[in-house]
RNA sequence: GCCUGGGUAGGGUAGCUGGACAUCCUAUGGGACUGUGGAUCCCACGACUCGGGUUCGACCCCCGACCCAGGCCCCA
């Protein structure tokens, strides 16, 4: 006999973790609906086309792909932000804006498993669609930041913005912008520095590149606007920030970041744990241009991805407590236990013996699944129109009445 | 795709530089035990990741694959 193995990069959750997910699942969704989003559902498959057109190089060798049986070229979603704007111009280009949607689903993608990286993995996130505005920009920021200190990760923010460092390389081909954006991303500066050698890249533009990725922390804007001159994008990027302060997010400026996906456009940020190993991302986001890729008007965009799974890793959610009642009975008073089963079952957790075992041993396995109470229905209970209950805790059991027990576990 | 370290019952382990039915703990099911759990005892269940090679003989040695953990890369 052949044993089936879960696929490579999958995982099963068990009951204990499903709780565990599902209590911070509830809190975050909470969160969302306070802030006003709607949730929104896509396929679990879609045309490749569509993470392929602007996702970038990155994600196309790492995207599971498939040709269905009508011959198309189909693909397990590698993220949900390009879905979710193909549904946006399909069902809300003419709703009033801005749009405000929020997913939470599954999503998949080839890559070598390690610490906190499957290939298939799940995706808490949020796209404020219809608005350039910094405004929109922090809102989106300081969501991100709510939801994941709601179960009490405190991240750290970097911010950065693409405008600016594509201000300094506008005068090159769009293949050398991407390029280098590439290797901004990899903070791979060493091959940076040769790749604009390469290309020839006129000294001052190397040089002002350079020294802007580098700028980090408080002063980074003071500094990039004596690097590039006066620039909206500074203007609009300072006035981001101005927001963030005065909601008191923390933050790193760094205008080294970059982001792996090829449509970002002006702001953008990541949020890391230091309680992760290698992959210690739990957020990323950013504004960016997709809607008129997918045959819809040119809309401005912002919006984040959390690594639900990266959560789960960092996190203790609250468990909720329910009273446990196992419920003893004997050969000739199953029926009648099956019905007051039922009844139970409108105020606690009930377990029944489906086992047929014996008095005893139905007790030691209410012991050993971690039982509050047994309730004991015997043919003497039943006679006297009362039945025993058990706490299992402190062993002591007393005759009580339907509606007594009843008053007793939902406490 | 690359690097490092690993794969023995459901979980945890012992055995090994080759020798008979692979050890123990735990979990699970049953019994001792006819209406009072956690203990104890007994029984059952259940594994050498897979495929080659070397050998009279492989859990053990060699090669490969697969899978796992961690890292690189990339990302969430």
């Amino acid at each position: 006999m052949v044993r089936i193995e879960r696929p490579r990069g999958t995982r099963d959750l068990l009951p204990d973790e499903m709780e565990r997910r599902r209590s911070v699942e509830s809190i975050f969704r909470r969160v969302v609906d306070r802030w006003g989003y709607g949730e929104v559902k896509t396929p679990t498959f879609e045309s490749l086309d569509l993470f392929t057109i602007k996702s970038g190089e990155g994600i196309i060798d790492e995207i599971y792909a498939f040709v269905d049986k009508g011959g198309r070229q189909m693909a397990l979603r590698p993220e949900l932000t390009a879905p979710v704007m193909r549904l946006y111009v399909e069902s809300f280009q003419v709703s009033a804006k801005p749009c405000k949607l929020f997913y939470f689903d599954n999503c998949f993608r080839y890559e070598r498993p390690q610490k906190a990286r499957f290939r298939e993995f799940w995706q808490f996130g949020v796209e404020l669609i219809g608005s350039d505005q910094p405004e929109a920009d922090v809102e989106v920021i300081a969501l991100a930041v709510e939801i994941l200190s709601s179960v009490g990760i405190e991240g750290e923010l970097r911010v950065g913005n693409l405008d600016i460092i594509k201000s300094i390389i506008k005068g090159l081909s769009s293949v050398e912008q991407a390029c280098i954006m590439r290797l901004i991303d990899k903070n791979d500066i060493v091959g940076l520095e040769d790749y604009l050698k390469e290309i020839k890249a006129p000294d001052p533009l190397s040089e002002n590149l350079l020294s802007l990725i580098d700028l980090k922390g408080r002063d980074a804007l003071e500094e990039a606007l004596k690097i590039t001159g006066d620039l909206p994008e500074l203007d609009r990027f300072s006035r981001t920030l101005e927001l963030l302060d005065a909601l008191d997010v923390e933050y790193i400026v760094d205008l080294g970041i970059a982001r792996g996906l090829d449509y970002y456009t002006g702001m953008v940020f990541e949020i890391y744990s230091d309680k992760l190993g290698a992959e210690n991302q739990i957020c990323g986001g950013g504004s960016y241009r997709l809607a008129h890729l997918f045959g819809g008007r040119d809309t401005p965009s912002t919006g984040f991805g959390i690594g639900f799974d990266r959560v789960m890793e960092i996190c203790n959610p609250p468990l909720r407590k329910t009273t446990t009642l196992y419920l003893v009975s004997f050969d000739d008073t199953r029926t009648e236990a099956m019905k007051i089963a039922q009844k139970l079952r409108k105020h606690t957790r009930v377990h029944i013996d489906v086992m047929n075992r014996k008095f005893k041993d139905q007790l030691r396995h209410a012991n050993t699944i971690g039982a509050d109470f047994v309730l004991i229905v015997g043919k003497d209970e039943l006679e006297s129109g009362k039945l025993t209950l058990k706490e299992m805790r402190s062993g002591e059991q007393e005759l009580l009445t339907l509606e007594e027990i009843i008053e007793r576990v939902e406490e």
